[in-house]
DNA sequence: GTATCATTGACATGAACATGCTAGCGTTGT
DNA sequence: ACAACGCTAGCATGTTCATGTCAATGATAC
């Protein structure tokens, strides 16, 4: 890999970076389309992994495969950065209280109390 | 529905539950098995939604519609808060370093305001 | 006691996700 | 100049998501 790049090396070419990462250059393209790691281009249009995207596609290969998780969903949290308006709007559905049963009380009065709090703290959380 | 709740009123079956919040009852079971909205149950094992969670699964719905998201996003988002040490991984991921070539990475965000909320939602107890 | 409703489990389907592979056409290194 | 490589677009496949529907069995209401 040179490409007129005497003093910019460090930077590989897709397959280079496959190779290294242990992406194909198939995913580390799909990759780019979620937004996760998006590489700069050459003049024509060659796509341009330096050293901290090649570390950013080793720490995420290393994220999906160890937690079993999906680019779609880490997908979903870039989103969440970066649409303000989603991030507030989720935070505040998680925030405003969990719907998990085992939190119940045996007492149903008790139960009833409860969640006439929790409505109201539904109701303006801000 | 009444099923032996002399005082527990407000207590809607899963036909009800789906009435009123515009899911369906399939979707409703769906929903429970993500995670996001777990109703208690009876003695014979019939779901009981209580406002809380009508509630609930009505910004749900909100939720989802307006801003185009799955529930196996919003599911990730729950993991995110339940598994702690995945939440933290993900989270290095996200702050440590640019995704975009261009854009100068002098960024402090994803840190939503989980920290402060997180032991409420963090009850194992399974 | 019986009609009504719920439960779980299974099968079905269209859309989205995750990947691979191919084809035709530009880019790069020597 | 030309071989080697990358780019995009598209097709293909297996998987998960999101839903619906149906069947057999059990719970509730009156």
């Amino acid at each position: 890999m040179n490409m007129l790049a005497l003093f910019v090396m460090d930077v590989l070419t897709i397959a280079e970076a496959a190779q290294t990462t242990g992406w194909s250059a198939r995913m580390l393209r799909y990759i780019e389309q979620t937004g996760l790691v998006v590489p700069r281009r050459s003049e024509g249009g060659y796509r341009l992994y330096g050293p901290a995207q090649v570390q950013r596609l080793r720490t995420l290969r290393d994220l999906v495969t160890t937690h079993d998780i999906g680019l779609a969903e880490l997908g979903f949290v870039a989103r969440l950065q970066s649409e303000p308006g989603l991030g507030a709007a989720v935070n505040e559905w998680f925030t405003a209280r969990p719907a998990r049963p085992e939190e119940t009380p045996e007492t149903d009065w008790l139960r009833f109390e409860q969640e006439k709090h929790e409505r109201l703290l539904t109701h303006r959380t801000r």
